[in-house]
DNA sequence: ACCACAAGCGGATAAGCCATCCGATTGTGC
DNA sequence: GCACAATCGGATGGCTTATCCGCTTGTGGT
């Protein structure tokens, strides 16, 4: 699966369509490939050349923050702290998402559905499985949860923001606020009963 | 804003049309008022002229789901145990939006933005805080829980089941985990630091 | 420097969905 | 039984989405 090399100008044009869905999906505007095109001076043709489907462009857009969350994920693992590592994770995590509008949706879609990135997702949810697995070992997390809910967890956290329709500036607050409960629980005396 | 009584025949296209709208919601059709109104025998315009939009008829489909979850939540008021009133009333309400398809995305949307069930979201929300006030006021929840976080956090915890991916049977305890999870918090050692 | 070929480009165009409008129909009050 | 008004229903136009294929452009060989 060695990506052929891609000719000059094609490179060039993948950077501007890339380049141009991220102006829209920051300023909120649904992706529709037909608009990219003419946004980019692009036939609409070589936009769908080069991503077949909306979610597609969405994922090149996703990409690099993707990465950045993955090896911030790899540098938690060094910290000797168990939980504070899985939980600085956990909100880099729901910041990313809160804050970028391309993330959810990549990370909302099962792994399989976008081969593109499967290797970075992949390796996404190996740290975080990595994480929370050192954090159970420890005795630090319920042991109910599983590595599989992780992800849910997050986009459900992103998604209640989103809900709750907080203006643009404090919607880095409350996903903090959520996630602060969900980690905490919202119950204030836990051993009552 | 008295309704006019409603023709006969009018009266029984809405029945037929809300019974076709509940079958394809139940079925995970996305609802398409042109598909529905060709499932139901009518006209399009029928449909239409009785529900201008999808969200709409799908409000009028969830209609009886959320009648039930208020009248059960003014119920749990009677509970002398605030806490246990309260967790009881959100597991109603999560498990409704896991079971019935037409919940969530009505109970998502902002409150005005759909005029009909205005009233019945509104009493809704409202035994929804008086059961959070009673609670907090209890000293038995964060007292950094608003009662505009409720919906939010409830739609969150439905929306990470469909993203976990559970088979149908698997969806109720998916979401009693999550809920678990969110109430009590992932940590299992609360005051360790 | 030139040529030939393949890879990429791009817009015209087909397919499908959504919503509206208005002539025909049917129920209701007198 | 009649007339009016409310309701019905499908034909229709606008809009979004996606494909196809002739034309253009970069690249590697001579």
């Amino acid at each position: 699966m060695t990506t052929t090399p891609l000719r000059k100008d094609a490179a060039r044009n993948w950077e501007r369509i890339v380049a141009v869905a991220r102006e829209l999906v920051d300023q909120g505007t649904p992706l529709q490939l037909n608009d990219v095109a003419r946004r980019a001076g692009l036939g609409v043709g070589t936009v769908y050349r080069h991503f077949a489907t909306p979610e597609a462009l969405l994922e090149a857009v996703a990409t690099p923050c993707l990465e950045a969350l993955a090896a911030h994920g790899r540098q938690a693992l060094a910290d000797t702290d168990a939980w504070r590592a899985l939980e600085s994770f956990l909100t880099r995590t729901v910041e990313a998402q809160v804050t970028d509008a391309s993330v959810a949706p990549v990370a909302a879609a099962s792994v399989d559905a976008l081969p593109r990135t499967t290797e970075l997702k992949e390796s996404l949810w190996c740290t975080g499985t990595a994480l929370l697995d050192r954090a159970r070992a420890a005795g630090a997390v319920r042991p109910d949860l599983a590595a599989a809910d992780l992800v849910p967890l997050m986009c459900g956290i992103a998604y209640a923001v989103d809900v709750h329709g907080s203006a643009p500036a404090d919607r880095i607050d409350t996903a903090h606020r959520y996630l602060a409960a969900l980690l905490g629980g919202l119950r204030a005396t836990p051993t009552t009963v």
